[in-house]
DNA sequence: CCTGCTTTAGTGACAATGTCACTGAAGGGG
DNA sequence: CCCCTTCAGTGACATTGTCACTAAAGCAGG
């Protein structure tokens, strides 16, 4: 499957301001790969050996233990580079952190060879890969920071003030919520109940509509 | 204070390999810094505007909350670079971690236009510095996980071991523990009084003795 | 040596979260 | 309409976190 991307290095900030000799080197050495909605991108059995950006659609990275439980670490948005997979690629280390397409995504993946050419020779597109791992060392020091120290009413009011996209309504399971915040299924429904109970949301099965966002914000900001 | 470290560009993966004409040009530019034991080198407050490399001494990174609890991120050891302060220095981005000199310690700063340069010049360093995010982010992947899904008495045998530098007697309080894990002290004192009533460890005030360290590794793997 | 102070550790009650083994309800497909 | 799968609810219990204490250990000064 070969989607039309067009000229993908207007996307990235770290490409965008290259010269046109190196972006016209660059559309041809990349490959551009697809997935389907809910497909696997990356994960512990599937490492890829370049670098990836994402070029439309979205990527949720998450991470799971042997007793099933899993959590989000954070999401790959179009215009960003994952760095995981490379991180992974060059330290050889093992992790079981797995990457989902969340949506049909479109990606361009760069041979390490022109990746490491690449860095050597444009500042611009250094700093964007730098910039990339700084977000995600910032984004899991949030992580742990909610995990270790957050109560879990409070990391839910934020998750679904998070997820829901102006719609004000949800749609996920309370396992899929679990999944985020890396807790049992159970302890969302809990909380879920004692939220409807104080009229703060409304639910059906695997739905749930924001009623009072006003008092769940307040809830999510006393963290 | 100005000690005397000799040609540290040796110590460093990311300098050794380099030709001595650049190692002399680094020796000229790079700041050598120390820090007393206990004292903090990072912080939310005191933001670095430079690289800085470990050359002697061991650096504890941790993490904490408005609450007054404490978690251990990873340690910095001589001859690794201390990537977090560049993170947060690229991406701008807050964030509350910071790090107390664990001994005594000897650092290089590099100057931010030097870093960029050799960055840019020297496949070796950058495949140093690359390689140090990757760490990092695999270390933080672990610590998520860890506090995520792992048991406390399981993570706290790991910890005993890990501490333990072949004295098989760790100089350390219930609190100090408390804080490497991210917990509170009497969940701590619990599990060490359960511990010690399996003849697993001895204790003493601030002091911890491993008795059998066959059975506290059978308990931190069993994770 | 005794006395008082500070640091460290122990305790019980309770709250929050995680686990287990279920039951029951909702919705979809034949 | 019935069956089957998925989703949610429940109660009992284990683990972990919090709180308000008490008690012991070691140090410092007289």
């Amino acid at each position: 499957m070969k989607p039309a991307v067009g000229d993908w290095t207007d996307s990235f900030l770290g490409t965008r301001s290259l010269p046109r000799r190196v972006r016209d080197k660059l559309l041809k050495e990349a490959r551009v790969i697809s997935f389907k909605q809910g497909q696997q991108v990356f994960g512990p059995d599937n490492i890829p050996d370049s670098l990836m950006f994402l070029h439309a659609g979205r990527i949720r990275v998450s991470q799971s233990s042997d007793a099933g439980r899993e959590i989000v670490l954070y999401r790959v948005e179009a215009g960003e580079s994952c760095v995981l997979t490379t991180a992974c690629m060059l330290s050889e280390e093992a992790y079981n952190a797995e990457g989902i397409a969340e949506t049909d995504v479109t990606a361009i993946t760069l041979p390490k060879s022109s990746f490491d050419r690449l860095a050597a020779e444009e500042d611009s597109f250094r700093r964007f890969v730098f910039s990339a791992y700084s977000r995600r060392l910032i984004d899991l020091l949030r992580v742990v920071d909610d995990v270790a120290f957050g109560r879990m009413d409070v990391r839910l009011a934020e998750r679904l003030l998070a997820l829901d996209e102006g719609a004000a309504e949800i749609q996920a399971t309370h396992q899929a919520l679990a999944n985020e915040l890396g807790t049992a299924r159970e302890v969302v429904s809990r909380i879920l109940n004692d939220f409807q109970k104080r009229g703060l949301i409304a639910q059906t099965r695997g739905r749930i509509s924001l009623r009072d966002t006003s008092q769940l914000e307040r809830l999510a900001k006393s963290a």
